[in-house]
Parts: structure tokens; sequence; C-alpha cells
DNA sequence: AAAAGAGACGCAAGCGCTTGCGGCGGACGC
DNA sequence: GCGTCCGCCGCAAGCGCTTGCGTCTCTTTT
């Protein structure tokens, strides 16, 4: 009897434990697809991503499997690699009646994608970016970027150059868009005149932020500090200023995006937020949703971030010199807590605009480094 | 018509074309619940991995979404995170009816989660192990760690020191356990007695190879190489090195074992596999096996794996120094080939292990290097 | 031209569950 | 002790597809 299998009540007790024993001696468990007609609900969530294999993705993946594994349900994992695979992706079946639910990642919508996917009838959550209408959850790009270039400015440089994603990658990506803006947003507040000679591409990989740094040497005037806006594109860029003999943070200084796993090995300043908490997050809101027939409630979260000042930056001009895998200073951040203040010029004295420095860190951290997940 | 939305036969061309375009324009699609409830096909496969977020299983994960993708048929992820999870996972109904197909990543089975597998009744393959019965693909782990410990030994290191994974891992991998016999093989071959002290346990991150080379540094008698079974416990391993003043490869070879992007960058000499093409390997075998309803012929493929020297691997005792983010030279591995006998040593006047280590490489490249995937 | 054959088409019987509903039995009240 | 009410249990009608089979029509053969 299907009633006592379930939780559904006006069984007794006795023969809920007769059924479910007789149940178990047998190996007996219901038919998912039997089930599936009878309710119209498919116990399946669908998670659609640009990418899998990337650092953010394949951690943000963890989290919501955790989450959703837990609430019964499964996971149906999509890839939408390239532009021919997303064309009619969601006017296609593929979701139409299969899941119950669905989890968007770092995915930009067109209005008809948008339209299609509220025919599906199903609620839908994104990471990463949003929509009117939609539950989401994401950091603020803007202020975390420049926050970063802040940090760079705070330290008194002026020249900074900024490896941003591709120029128009139609798949995904407000991220690259929004960076970039808070990075310039940053400049003109400090009354620094734009300079698109320093705005260089990158695509999100070591090798595109290593290219873009060398496109960024060959400039007349060199920055003197460089906001990838991702951990990866750091590293190329660490490895491009390594190869041509710049130190670093003496002679540049850099700062990444992410806090991926790799950013403390190179003791690269980032900014660091957590991509699983997000998983997470962005999962319950789904399951939750899921489970009340009710229209659920449109909530959009903002994730924290936090600057991470490591051995990659330094006060314009320092004679400190970066030696990558760190030569015997561990990693200065202690897990856990905003460090902003705690830079590579820690300890040293004070200069005006080290004051500075640490004066506007202080401030990041009060501003964005502890606050909880909340609208 | 159902008949005519599918290929099946019986049906004139006209009718078809008719139904289609009234499905089109309605925007219908079948149902997949009932269309599963009456095949009992469910056009579902299930990825079951220890872990995501790792760049093995990232990748691995990449190739098979894709296959099964192309294939039409959806892909859940089940994450074995632990032993908990693990347990009674097999068991459980979670497989059960759900998929019809289930690729196991790294996961040395138990009888009786053999048997429970068995029971489901659908086809099974793995990948990275084998057992008795299911298809899979898979490196020579044996072979392969052998010949990256004789590429040391080909230098004229004597004292090679080995990163394991963790000693007694209950989750997953005969991997560690076979790497190791390929090491100890590879050191026996060559005469050269067994010496435990030099056997440390990395877990397959940084972190652990960081610790374990540290351990090795308090031997009495240094090592002067170190196998890294992996290049993430390599990088930790160059990382510990570099903090405590050790040059590499001048004072210590290194080598590592997956060829992680990240090892170019590090100039990191290691064994190379391609991980995404064996999950679109295995995931073909797994689509072709779902698709033919009499019991699918079980094949068991073997990936290539081949050396890759890079820049932590020199003679021993030569002067050449290591100094990481490549200092201008690229990387020396030329893609798509076996480059086994381009060293760092390339050009240099030869000496008696020279000429041997170039020898023994050819011969490693005629053994393992370009061989096509087959049984 | 009529009969035989073949190919299309439509009907209806499930697939295995969920769920509303009627019936039956036990418990409680008078 | 009997009547009433409440609560459990089991029956059966779908959920929306697939598929075997009977019928019908069109083509081919004699």
């Amino acid at each position: 009897m299907s009633r006592s299998l379930r939780d559904v009540g006006g069984v007794s007790a006795k023969t809920t434990k007769r059924v479910r024993e007789a149940a178990e001696q047998l190996g007996y468990s219901a038919s998912p697809a039997a089930s599936r007609l009878a309710t119209g609900r498919t116990g399946t969530l669908a998670i659609v991503m640009p990418n899998l294999t990337r650092w953010f993705f394949a951690e943000l993946l963890g989290g919501v499997e955790q989450v959703v594994r837990e609430a019964g349900l499964d996971l149906l994992v999509h890839h939408l690699g390239d532009t021919e695979t997303r064309r009619g992706y969601f006017s296609s079946g593929l979701l139409r009646k299969r899941v119950d639910g669905v989890l968007l990642v770092t995915l930009a919508l067109t209005e008809p994608e948008i339209d299609a996917l509220m025919a599906l009838d199903v609620p839908v959550c994104m990471v990463g970016t949003d929509v009117e209408g939609f539950s989401s959850i994401r950091i603020d790009d803007v202020q975390s970027a420049s926050t970063a270039v802040r940090h760079l400015l705070n330290l008194g440089h002026r020249r900074i150059g900024l490896i941003s994603g591709a120029p128009d990658e139609p798949m995904h990506f407000t991220v690259p868009v929004h960076r970039r803006f808070g990075y310039r947003a940053a400049l003109e507040t400090a009354g620094i005149p734009a300079d698109r000679e320093l705005e260089v591409h990158g695509d999100f990989t070591i090798r595109g932020g290593d290219e873009a740094t060398t496109q960024l040497l060959g400039r007349d005037d060199l920055p003197t500090a460089i906001f990838a806006e991702s951990d990866e594109m750091a590293f190329g860029a660490l490895r491009a200023l390594r190869r041509v003999g710049l130190r670093v943070p003496a002679d540049i200084s850099v700062v990444g995006f992410d806090d991926h796993p790799m950013a403390e090995y190179f003791e690269l300043t980032t900014m660091s937020q957590d991509v699983r908490e997000q998983g997470r997050q962005v999962a319950q809101q789904l399951v939750a949703a899921v489970s009340r027939p009710d229209g659920a409630p449109v909530t959009r979260l903002h994730a924290p971030t936090r600057l991470v000042v490591r051995g990659t930056t330094a006060v314009l001009g320092a004679e400190r010199r970066w030696a990558p895998p760190l030569p015997e200073a561990g990693n200065r951040s202690v897990p856990g807590q905003g460090t902003e203040h705690q830079g590579p010029f820690e300890g040293r004295g004070g200069s005006g605009s080290r004051a500075r420095g640490r004066q506007s860190a202080r401030n990041q951290k009060e501003r964005r480094g502890q606050q909880p997940l909340a609208t």
C-alpha cells in the first residue's frame, strides 16, 4: 500500500510497520516512473551550467549536489558549452516535464529564454546573475571589483591594468561586465581618468591571463598594478610578469578574484568568495520552492566577498620581492577572518600611503567582511 | 500518434510530417514519465563519483556529460563523499528503477556492493578501476608509475621518495595502491632495495603533498628525487622544497602524475593522461550498452599515458636551477606527441646517464606513447 | 477486373503508482 | 447493550504514454 510507504496520514501505525517490513523484505521500492506519472512531480532538479570543469563551477556543483541529495531529490546536470548547444535549449523539451525546478548558473538570459523558462512553470533559481522575478544568489561583482581596485589605489597605485573576461562572450556572464564596471567606478571615484589601453581580455583562463598581460606589457606606459577578474587569469599574469623579469609586488602588484585554492599557494591577493556555500544556499532556495506548491516567495540573496591580502600586492615603489611558492613566510591570511589589514607591509615603518591602505582596508572589512548572507 | 514522433517504422512519411508539424505547433512533447512507465526505459544514466571538484573528476564529468547529452540521455550525478553516504548507497533504492545505466568512477567495490549493483540489472561501466564482468576504462597505473620512476632512475637517481595517497582510504582508489606498486616494482627491477622510510602520504591534495614532503625532509638521508602520485601533491612538494631552500631540479627532482593544467605552469614533469577522453570513451561504452537490449559485450579499455618531461627533473647532480612560473623557456612538451626524449638536459653534453635516459625514454615512448585506446 | 498481399492507421490494453471514495470494523457514548 | 461516529483499509479510476493487433485501404498480381 502506497500510503504506508510515504508519510501520508490515514494509516495506522501497525499497518505501516507491517507494510514497511514486507517491503524491506521483498526489496520493494516504488517505481519512480509510475509515481511521477501519477503525481506529476518528478523529484528531479536540473542544474544548467556553461562550464563544468573550471573551479568555480565544480565547486558550486559540489555545494548544490550536497543539498539536493539531502533533500532526497535527483540532480540532472546540463552543460551549455557553446552558443550552438544553447540555442533553443530552453525551448526544447529537454527540461519540459522532466524536472521540478531549474538552477541556472551564471547565465545571462535573453528575453525569449526567460519566456521559455517561465513556460516551464517550475521554480527557477539563479546563481551569479539575477533576473526580475526569480530567486537568486550572487556576490556584488561591482562592489567587490571596486574594493579590489581600491586596495590597489590605497597602496598608491594609479596606473592599474584590468584583465577582464572575453569582450563579448555571448554565452554567459554578466560577470565581466560588472567587474569591469566596478573597476572603472573605483578609478573614477579616485579621480583617475579612464584609459582603455589598460583594459585587456583574458578569457578566464591561465593562458588568457598570460596573453593579456603580455599585451599590457607592450603598452607605452606600464601599469604598476593589475586587477584580474579571476584568479586563473591572475596566475597567467604572474607567469607572464615573471617571464619578462618583472618582480611582484616590487615592480607590479597583482590582485585576483575568487580565492581559488591555488591562490594561497601563489600568495595571491584576491577577492574571496565562498562558492560552495553559494551552491548550498541556492540549492536550499530551490528545494524550498519546489516543495511548496503555493508559489514560493522570490528571494534574492547577496553572498559576501572579502579582500584577502597576501603577497602579490604592495605599496607602490616598495622593494619587497615576491617569491612564488612562498619562501618561508606562511600565508598571511587567517582563515575565516577578514584579514584585509594584514598586508605584506605589515610591521614595517608607516608611510602616507600605508596608513591610507590600512585605513581603507579596515573600512572594507567593516563594510563587506563579515556580513551574513542576506538580501 | 506516438509512432510518428519517434523513429519507429510503420508510419507513412506524410503522416509523420503532419504529426510532427502539429506537435511543433502545439509545443507538444511526450511526457517522459509516462513513456518511462510504458517502456521501462528511463533515458537516464547515473554517474557516481567520490569527488566532484578535484580536477580529475570535474574533467571526467565534462567528457561524460558531452557524450551522454549527445546520445539524448539525461545524466544524474551522485556524489559519494564519505563512507557514511556510501554505506548502503548501492542497495538503497537510489538507483533502482531510476537509471538505464551506471558509471562508477574510481570506486573500488566490496562484494556486497557488486552484488547490489548486479541486482540493478542495468549496464555498469567503470573508470579508474575494473571488476570482473564490467566494462571499464582505466590507465595502467602500475606501468605508468613505473615509467615515471624509471625516468628518475634513468637520470641517475637512486634515493627516490614516494608521495602516495592516503594509507587506507576506505572510500575509493585502487589508484594509490597500484601506483605505489609500480613505484616499488621499478625500484626493485633496478636492484634498489626498498626503503619504506621514503614512502609518505599526502592525500591527493596540495597541502597533503606539502606536509608529506616536509616529513620526507626530516629523514636522515634525503631523497634526490620525489615521485608524487598526483600533480596536486607534486605542487605541494614543490612548495615545501622551495620553502626550505632546496632547488628543483638541481637539488631534487620531482615527478607528478596526471598532467593537471597547472603542471605546465610549474614546468612539472609528469605522467600525462587524457581524462576528458576517458570520460568520453566510457560514456560511449555505457551508451552503447544501454541501447542494445541483448546483453552488451564487456570491454575493458586501457587509456594511454605518456611521460611529459618538463623542468622539474634533471640528471642527478646537475646544476640547472628550476625557476617556477617558467623564466623564459616555454613548455618543452609538444602537445600530442610523446616528448619523453626532450628532457631539460636536451642539447647539453652527453653523459652516461643522459644516454641511458634517452634510450629508455624512447623505449617508453614506443611502448606506451602513441598506442591507441584498445584492450 | 477481381483477388491477394502489404502497408497504414487506430483502438485498447496495459505500465505501476496515487488518491478519492465507499465500506467495514472498532470505540465511545448514552 | 445498542447506536452512532470516526478512522482504516481496499477498490478502482485514472496519469499519458507504448505497442500488439485488427481493420482498412491502396497496390500489385494473375
